[in-house]
DNA sequence: TACCAGGCTCCTT
DNA sequence: AAGGAGCATGGT
């Protein structure tokens, strides 16, 4: 696979680890939709890119080449990771079924709201409710808006956060945009080591161990974590035949995958939830 | 009708 | 530190 620069595009050759599909179903991103069979719209923070299919090519078609570049990880060599995971762990059924997903580098604060709505909540409700957080509240772009900035929920009237439809999740979006909005730093925890980093983010309303771990993974590419939710619970489950505590499984399972935590993680959710591709 | 979904907060031990 | 009740909403 190589990667070329054109006008207003990146384009991949051969792409052996960029499957459109697998990467917007792999349950890290919400906001996107499909134009026609082979083109899917994408847009993150207040930036969009067009993605397409050809017999070996894809095109991600964007002014934002740079963003875009870092967005979807493409500097990283997922070959090499996954040659690792497969002689290291034995599980290369599970990272050939996903082996075009990859890590993506997402907005902080998209991120961070995206992942407190995502609680005890279904892929495609969430994909609802923040469809609608962002017609409410998001600045009007180009044919699409943006996701709100935390200063725009923060000075929002909150009977608009709560008629989204995101039932008791409403309040943590409130309050955590407040506190972000009122100074809250999250630029310093690219720099905090992963325990530290997590115990800072779980200060914020709505973000729990697991939120915080989907938040460091997806937007501060820390690969050193192992959210747990009730499908990794069910991986879990196969491997150890038993059931712990949340904590326990990931405790396990960061140890067992070091710092390929967060790659292992993922493609085990997505080989896990088949059905649901 | 129940149970489930990329869990968290808050209250008890 | 660890465990459990309660929680909004919509899909199956």
């Amino acid at each position: 696979m190589n990667i070329s620069k054109d006008t207003n595009k990146i384009i991949i050759n051969n792409p052996t680890h960029f499957d459109i599909m697998q990467i917007l179903k792999s349950g890290q991103v919400f906001r996107y939709s499909q134009l026609q069979d082979n083109s899917y719209q994408l847009i993150s923070s207040d930036k969009k890119c067009l993605l397409r299919k050809y017999q070996d090519r894809i095109e991600i078609i964007t002014e934002h080449f740079d963003y875009f570049y870092d967005y979807f990880d493409l500097s990283t060599d997922y070959t090499k990771i996954i040659d690792t995971l497969n002689s290291q762990y034995g599980i290369s059924s599970v990272t050939e079924y996903g082996r075009g997903i990859r890590i993506l580098k997402q907005d902080i604060f998209e991120t961070i709201i995206s992942f407190i709505i995502s609680a005890n909540n279904n892929i495609p409700r969430i994909k609802g409710i923040i469809d609608r957080l962002c017609n409410a509240l998001g600045k009007d772009c180009d044919n699409y808006k943006a996701f709100p900035t935390a200063e725009q929920i923060a000075l929002a009237n909150y009977d608009i956060i709560d008629n989204i439809g995101a039932g008791y999740r409403a309040r943590y979006i409130y309050d955590t945009a407040n506190m972000i909005y009122q100074g809250y730093e999250l630029d310093s925890i690219k720099t905090m080591d992963t325990s530290k980093a997590r115990k800072y983010l779980t200060a914020l309303s709505g973000v729990g161990p697991k939120v915080a771990d989907c938040i460091l993974l997806f937007a501060y590419h820390k690969m050193d974590v192992f959210p747990v939710d009730t499908w990794i619970a069910k991986v879990y489950l196969d491997e150890c035949g038993v059931c712990d505590s949340n904590k326990k499984m990931s405790n396990y399972l960061t140890h067992k995958y070091k710092n390929l935590s967060g790659y292992a993680q993922q493609y085990l959710f997505y080989y896990k939830r088949k059905s649901h591709n």
